[in-house]
DNA sequence: CTGATATCCTTACGCCATAAAGTGTTCGAT
DNA sequence: ATCGAACACTTTATGGCGTAAGGATATCAG
């Protein structure tokens, strides 16, 4: 399930994101009638964190939210405007746990690697973060917070905005597409019950059962898995075979990429600077 | 929703997606009793197609799929054994579209950047393709095919198996990232019935009301925004500001790759031979 | 103490995939 | 020519989903 941000009433939802900083504590109406409420925007949406870091994006739903706190369902709308919200509130606060600095005394290249890398890692900490849709930001603190963060790295390079614009959007693709290589895996795996290895030892099978001539009509594929197959899992090693080649290529893209925005870096300081 | 592939029972997915293949007229029991069947597997993968193009993967139901035939939900479960195996379906006989072979002539740049160029459009011809799992590869003949046609261009740079898996790896990540934006995007303006450019406004707006201090805050992200804004549209350009500066992102990005290619294809060959 | 208000629950609606069982057609075998 | 097996397809039912509507109850302002 893709999750598109915003769609309620702008206000309500703006207000809950950045809720902390206009709550000036003068312009609480606190004290007021009925019941004292048993439970917080806050409580909600570490509630649904939890879920959809154990149970995953598709196992989040306002009923198990709810019963993680001891409530119903519908007892969720009276903090929170809708299931979309909750995700925008919940994408927003996992960003928090984001470093938002980055030592550039080793140069941009070194903070790009750790930003990448960090990034990296907290998509994988919360795999359900790369079903947010981009396409509609959530405009949240801390998603701007995070922006501004790689900002200050790549400003350094010397790159005019405009070419920032487009890096910036490389790093994000990349770094998402890789992790959500590795997400899906590990989703598939806890949501069938079948290992990447069993899976794919059993397909392998069949298939060259249903298409005897596979190494006739696929040559290059057969060569580019004979050939480059990673060397076995060493000591230190960890995850399924799938992972260690999403790492790999996480790794070896990661240089790619530098090596393209070092080449942009010597263009534009070839040019006359006005 | 993301889907994933091969849940079910490999040899009679497999069977299905290779079926045009192992049906050498031989082993066809033909003329069975009871009625004659009304569709076929290719009527519904093709209706399917219709469906998801049209309204996009998340109208795509068993119901809508079925009512497009005339027939009910469950009619369909004779020939298909369950959703997630037609989605596989219509996955691998999309990519039946996309062309099978790059003309070399000019080198394998301009053959790679034909590929990007083609897939990035095929991405957002049947956007719906961009919410199947990579991590289980679906595993039919045109999946094949097109990955065999990649490393037919690949291949003549020169570089090792291990190295391409690598650059495979990065060039898929990155078409199929700038693609998702455009996609969710278009999604997004379809679903909420707001455009880009309302949304925004309208968002932007209650943004600074809501955080005053903004600039402040985030004074590189301004900059960015200011100075980083592509050109207003010329006369032939299409799309709203975000899918022209998605484009913009894909042009971008390609460069940097394709830089980064070379420079793994200089280092190779400095190293020695053997 | 009363009435307004806020929290929370129950019920209900219309979606979804699909399991199970029923209906009717069409053939092969007798 | 007839009967029963096989098959296509439908109906019904189960258990999920988000959330609208309305009811019950707790708490405070007056």
């Amino acid at each position: 399930m893709t999750v598109f941000a915003g769609q309620g009433d702008a206000r309500r939802s703006l207000s809950l994101l950045w809720r902390a900083e206009e709550s000036d504590a003068a312009d609480r109406p606190r004290a007021t009638r009925g019941p004292k409420p048993a439970l917080s925007v806050e409580a909600i949406v570490a509630a649904g964190i939890a879920v959809a870091d154990a149970e995953g994006m598709a196992a989040l739903s306002m009923r198990t939210v709810g019963e993680r706190l001891g409530r119903t369902a519908m007892a969720l709308y009276t903090y929170v405007p809708g299931k979309t919200e909750l995700v925008d509130l919940m994408y927003d606060q996992a960003l928090a746990e984001l470093p938002t600095d980055y030592d550039l005394s080793a140069g941009w290249q070194s903070a790009v690697t750790s930003w990448a890398t960090d990034t990296w890692e907290f998509s994988l900490r919360h795999p359900w973060v790369l079903q947010v849709s981009q396409a509609r930001p959530v405009l949240g603190p801390h998603e701007y917070t995070a922006m501004e963060t790689l900002l200050r790295v790549l400003y350094t390079t010397g790159l005019d905005s405009a070419a920032l614009r487009r890096i910036v959007g490389v790093l994000f693709h990349f770094v998402r597409g890789a992790a959500r290589t590795v997400a899906e895996s590990r989703e598939a795996a806890t949501a069938t019950g079948v290992t990447d290895e069993d899976w794919w030892h059993s397909r392998a099978g069949t298939l060259t059962e249903v298409v005897p001539d596979f190494a006739e009509r696929f040559p290059l594929l057969v060569r580019l898995e004979t050939e480059g197959a990673s060397p076995p899992p060493e000591e230190g090693a960890q995850g399924s075979y799938l992972e260690r080649e999403a790492r790999a290529t996480f790794d070896a893209g990661l240089t790619v990429i530098l090596d393209g925005i070092e080449a942009a870096v010597a263009r534009q300081a070839a040019r006359p600077p006005r």
